[in-house]
DNA sequence: GAAGAAATACGAATTATTTCGTTGACTTAA
DNA sequence: TTAAGTCAACGAAATAATTCGTATTTCTTC
């Protein structure tokens, strides 16, 4: 009957994130405003989300002014990182090789981008 | 009220459609036993869920005999690819220089693994 | 201070996911 | 030909995600 608990931000909050990420810290009605660029969402819908995270531990509220200010409880970096890794058990077995290439064969690459690949490989460390 | 159409499989879903890639087409029971080595799973819980794919058409059905045998309805390449780019768009603002290097930091890559992608980004094309 | 604006809190409604029990159909073995 | 086993179909139940309306609280402005 139960469902599995959800490990890692849904689509929605990613949409958030995203934006917190871009912005920094921002208000409700910030990030509404925000979100109604890619598509309309009440406001009410946003805060809800957002005091969803919160009691998730996805965002941090700063309540000491009447505004609420939220940010991300954890990095950019550090929700990649997540998100990938979720993604090479889920669908890879695990391989970042097999990835990796996937990646690039999903998405056209240019060829600065491929220089600072290569280095980034280059300068692996074990 | 209503609740975003969710675009590709669910994780639950996607155990399903490794199980298959992996041993090739299948009954409901093989899966459901192959389900079983990571975590119990009933019977019926697999078949419906086995059924709902079918439904979405993430699974083609050979119902000629009794036993019902499964099949990814796309190609293992294919929903890896969806996967890869609905990460990319989500999480990383569409660039896939971002997203490799976020892999390659959050996973050990062996010198063979780093050769054999160096040497697609050489043979890549424009 | 009162009226209105702005913000948060609360909870209802809806859909999707996940789980599984029960039923009935079909197959096989005794 | 029964009895037991195997299987698919169906629907119920629980939880999560998503949306938003209404109520309540706080802040401005006159």
């Amino acid at each position: 009957m139960p469902r599995r608990k959800c490990n890692g931000p849904t689509d929605r909050e990613l949409a958030i994130l995203r934006i917190l990420w871009d912005k920094g810290p921002a208000s409700v009605r910030q990030v509404n405003e925000a979100m109604n660029e890619d598509e309309d969402t009440g406001y009410t819908t946003t805060l809800k989300l957002m005091q969803i995270m919160t009691d998730k531990g996805l965002l941090i509220r700063d309540d000491s002014q009447r505004r609420h200010i939220f940010r991300p409880a954890s990095s950019q970096e550090k929700t990649q990182g997540h998100l990938v890794k979720e993604l090479l058990d889920k669908a890879f077995a695990g391989s970042a090789e097999k990835l990796v290439m996937r990646v690039l064969s999903a998405k056209k690459v240019s060829a600065e981008e491929r220089l600072r690949i290569k280095e980034m490989l280059d300068s692996y460390k074990e």
